[in-house]
DNA sequence: GACAGCTTACTAACCGGTAAGTAGAGTCAG
DNA sequence: CTGACTCTACTTACCGGTTAGTAAGCTGTC
């Protein structure tokens, strides 16, 4: 017998959604088509259809993340660069607030060398795509003198990045670093915070 | 018929040894008895009679970095701040250029919803230890005046820590990241490399 | 009747883990 | 000095479960 599911793309879409929950919280290799099925109420073999090859699944989810990235950052083009950065922070806030999961860049740059080749090309063109955003975010904040530093662009993105990237992992074991990180990235930006959102580390 | 490896504890440190090598580039779910086993040319239930469960050697592998970071930090008590951070520094590096692996930190906390206990309770006590010896370089570095920072030594241990954690994942897809981390690191701490070590990024 | 979207039923390889046996070195009583 | 025993450090031979992956069949819709 068949039964409901009715909407065309519905179970491939389900499938996609799992397993990027299942990848930012247990890895590529931390999660399998079978957890995937269970939840889904679908056979193994389903998956298969959908994605022949666990690499095709792996493949498509970076993929949907660098197009939603790309319109996330389409839809920032206008904002400040100093709300650029605070959004950029959101990005990170949101992962954690969901079941601890750790951003894309963080799980594929640990696995990347036990991925496989077309997943490592993918993941590449990815990361290098949110490293550029952080350091249009730091080029824009010094051309409009709402971030003042010392250096190049280019290294202030980097450091935002890896930064964030750490953060992130790290507050798996530390709650507070999240908050502390980004006060202070803040203040190292000569962005004076004089009572917003979040409170300064104790 | 029995041979060689005579010495007594031999086999144990060989397991250790490769077992290191294999988290820190494959993960802790990312290797296997099976390739320990084979590269030492012994069976699979040898190993499993020195640790009998993975966890036990998990467990056994986090220890011996645990003592390993204990004898650094105190091996670098006497040294200024500013050559503190330069070894902390060093710390990365090295795991770098040993086939791209990165820090045990960046391992267990991107694993560490999947550890068994016992490690999740390791792997925080280490990553504690770490995070602190920051705070003290940061600390110590604004004593002595050879650190110029706004906020708390927390805080930019918190930084210190996370960004190279980050930078030294995304150093396997972007090699030039580390470089350009640390210098604008030092920059940010009021440190002026003129024509030391490492040239600036381009 | 063609095709999308599955299911059933399977495979080979590998996973961590265990039980039982054994070679060799060391210990000790007579 | 020797035979009996014990301990360490394995090996051989398994186990049940899980992995990704495949082939073939079925069903509802256009």
């Amino acid at each position: 017998m068949k039964m409901e599911s009715a909407v065309k793309g519905e179970t491939r879409k389900k499938i996609l959604d799992l397993a990027e929950a299942l990848l930012l919280s247990h890895g590529y290799h931390g999660f399998s088509y079978q957890q995937i099925s269970k939840v889904l109420g679908v056979r193994n073999a389903a998956i298969h259809y959908h994605f022949p090859h666990k690499t095709d699944l792996g493949v498509a989810l970076i993929q949907r993340y660098r197009r939603r990235f790309a319109r996330f950052t389409d839809s920032q083009q206008l904002l400040s660069g100093r709300e650029q950065l605070e959004r950029y922070f959101e990005l990170s806030e949101t992962y954690f607030a969901k079941d601890r999961q750790i951003c894309p860049s963080g799980v594929l740059s640990t696995e990347f060398p036990r991925l496989p080749e077309i997943m490592q090309a993918e993941a590449s063109a990815f990361i290098d795509e949110m490293r550029s955003w952080a350091v249009l975010i730091a080029l824009k904040g010094r051309a409009e003198a709402t971030m003042t530093y010392a250096g190049e662009a280019e290294a202030i993105g980097a450091v935002l990045f890896s930064t964030l990237q750490g953060a992130l992992q790290l507050a798996r074991i530390d709650e507070n670093i999240l908050v502390t990180v980004k006060n202070q990235i803040r203040a190292m930006l000569g962005i004076n915070m004089a009572g917003l959102h979040e409170k300064a580390d104790k």
